[in-house]
DNA sequence: AATGAATGAGAGTTCATTCAT
DNA sequence: CATGAATGAACTCTCATTCAT
C-alpha cells in the first residue's frame, strides 16, 4: 500500500476543492459542492480539515511543495549556474501554463486575505532547492542583487499572470512566445 | 457643482466596496458592510447598482481608467519614446506601491473568476494613450515584439505583485530597490 | 402606539422561544422553529438578536424581571412587613403556579450552563424592591439572619419545583395544599 | 473480580457523560466527547446504552439510586424518628453540597423534558427506605400531612438549589450557614 | 467486544436582495 | 430618493448514529 485509506480521501478532497475554486472562486466554492465532487460526504471533510480555511491553507501549502518539487526535479547540478537558474525560469512557465486549474487557485490564494508572510515563511523549508541556487547564483554574480522575493515575482508571477492570461483568451502563448517572454524574464533578472 | 449629489453617494458606496474589499476580500464584503462603511443604507446601493457583482464591475472599470488615467498623466510627448515607456514603467510602480488598497482589489479581482476577456477589452478604450506609445515603440524596435498583454503582465502585474508582497511584510521596497526593479523590467521589455 | 411594530415583532420571538424551551427544551428548541412558531422569517431573529445565546439571555432578563414586578404589585407598604413578607411568598407561589412555561424556562436556565453569578447580579436592580422588604423584615428580625440567596431558594425555587412537579403529574397542589406549603415556608424563614 | 469487565467501561461511560453534562449541559455534550473523556470508541457506547437519551436516563436511574442508598446509609433505626429525619435532611444537604457535579447533571434532568412522571414513579423502590420513615413519622405527628413529593422539594430541591448557588458563587455555605438552613428546613416540615 | 471513519440530516447563522414606508 | 426591516435560500459546521473492519 503506497497511500493508506484515509489519505486517499483526503486527496480527493483537496483535489475537489482545487478544481472548484479555480473554476468558482472561493465565493463559489460552497463545501458541500466540494464534498459533492470528491464524492463524499459532506462531514467527513471536517474529519480531514479542521475548517474551510484550514482546508484551503492545506491545499495552498501542498500546491507550493508540489510545485516547488517539480520545477527542482530533472534540474542537473552539473550544468553551469547560468543554465540552472534558466531551467528554473522555464520550467516554472511550463508549471504554470500546463495546469491553469493550480495556477489559478495559487493566484487567488497569493492575492487574497489568506496569504500572510508567515504562510509565506513556512513555505520556505520546500523551496530551499529552487532558492539555493538562487543565492548562489546570486553570489557568483550571474544573476542580479535582489531580494529572493522580487525573483520570485519576476519569475512565478510573472508565469502564472500569464497563464491565467492564456486562460481567459486574452493571449495565446505558442512555444516561441514562452521562449520569447522566458528570454525577457532572464534579461530582467541577469546580471 | 463638479458632482450631482447622486453621484457623489455612488462614490461613497465605491470607495467603501474598495476598503473593504482590500481588506477582507470578496467573501468577507457584505453589502450591509458595504452600506455601513460608506454611511447609506443597504437599499439604496441597488439604486445605483444592479446587484454584488456589476458594483463589483464597476468599481474595477473605474480604478482601471483611474490608473490609466495617473500613469498617462505627466507623460511628455516631446520625450524620445524610450523615455516615456520607462517613464510608464516607473509610474506604474509608485501607483501600486503607494496604494496598496486598490493594488489589492485589483489583484483580487484580476484573479477571480469575474475577471474575462470580455470585461479587459472593454477597458482597452482607456489604455489606448498608453498601448498606442507602446505600440510605437515597438514599431521603432525600442522594445520587444511581444503581444501587450505581456508588457502587461511584466508592468502593471509586477508592480502589483511587488506592492502585495510589501504590503503583507515580506519585502520592504525602498526606493533604490524600486529604482533597481524598475531597470530590471526595462532590461525584459526593451529591444 | 403604545408598541412599535419592531418590539412587537421582537415579542412575539421571545414568546415562541419561551413556549418551545418550556416544552421542548434548550436542545429541542431550534433557531427555524422559533420563527415558525412566531411567524416570522429565521433571518429576523438575528436582527433582534445577536445569537441564539442572547435571545435565551434576553428571555432570561425578561421574565426575571416581570415576575418581580408581578410579585411587588399589590404590596401594601401600609401593612406589617411579616404580613407583605407572606404575600410575597404567597403571591410567588401563583405566579409560578399558574404559568407553569415561565417556570419550566426560568428552572431550565437557572439549572443551565447560562447561569452564572454575573447575570443574576445584573437581575438584582429589578428585584429591589422585594429584596429591600426581606431586608427590613431580617432587620426588625421578623425573619431569619439568612443571605439573600437562601430565601430565594427557599422561596422560589421551592415554588417553581413544586409547580413543575404538578405539570408532569406528580402532585396535585389544590388551594388549600399551597396554603399549607406556604405556611411551612414561612415556618422556614420567620424568625 | 467485584465488577466485570464490560461493566467497568459501561461505568466510565457513564462517569464521563456526568462530568461533561454537569459542566457542559446536555446541549454542549457530545457523544464523541463523552467517548473521548472515558477513554473509549464513539461506536462502543451504542453497544452498552440504546441512543443518547437512554444513556442520560439510565445515569439519572443510577444516581438517584446511588443518592437514596447514601443518604439512607447510617441511618440508626435505633434513633426515635424525628432524629432520623433530621439526619436525612442533613444528609441530603451534605450529599449535595460535596457533589456539586452530580447535582448540577440531577437539576439539569429535573428540569428537562427528560423528567416524567414515570420515571420518577419508577424511581421509589430506591428511595422506599427513605420515604418509608417520612410516612411513619408522618403518621407519628412528627412532621406535617403533606404529600411525599413536597417533601422531596423542600429538601432535595433546596439543597440541589443551595449547592448550585454556591457552584456558580452566589453564596458560600459554610458549615454553620449549613447547620442554620437545614434548621430551617427543619421548621418548615416538622408538625 | 471494539474501533473510528463515514453518513446525512439538521443546527445556527449570514447575506444578497426586496419593498412597504 | 432613501430607509432598514424582512425574507429565505444557502452557507459552514456539528453530531447522533451506523457499520465495515
Amino acid at each position: 500500500m503506497v497511500t493508506e485509506p484515509g489519505e486517499e480521501k483526503r486527496l480527493k478532497i483537496l483535489d475537489a476543492t482545487l478544481k472548484l475554486i479555480s473554476e468558482k472562486g472561493f465565493h463559489g466554492t460552497a463545501m458541500s459542492k466540494v464534498a459533492k465532487e470528491a464524492g463524499v460526504s459532506a462531514g467527513i471533510i471536517y474529519h480531514y480539515f479542521e475548517n474551510k480555511d484550514e482546508l484551503i491553507l492545506e491545499l495552498y501549502k501542498a500546491q507550493k511543495r508540489k510545485m516547488a518539487d517539480a520545477i527542482y526535479e530533472g534540474l542537473d547540478p552539473a550544468q553551469p549556474l547560468s543554465a540552472q537558474v534558466r531551467y528554473i525560469v522555464e520550467k516554472c512557465f511550463r508549471y504554470h501554463l500546463t495546469q491553469p486549474g493550480i495556477t489559478s487557485f495559487m493566484q487567488q490564494f497569493g492575492t487574497s486575505p489568506y496569504f500572510t508572510c508567515q504562510v509565506e515563511t513556512e513555505m520556505r523549508v520546500h523551496t530551499k532547492g529552487i532558492t539555493d541556487i538562487m543565492d548562489r547564483a546570486q553570489k557568483e554574480m550571474i544573476i542580479k542583487d535582489l531580494p529572493g522575493p522580487v525573483f520570485g515575482t519576476l519569475i512565478i508571477d510573472v508565469a502564472s499572470s500569464l497563464a491565467q492570461k492564456q486562460a481567459v483568451g486574452l493571449i495565446e502563448l505558442t512555444d516561441e512566445l514562452v521562449d520569447d517572454i522566458v528570454d525577457a524574464v532572464w534579461a530582467a533578472i541577469r546580471y
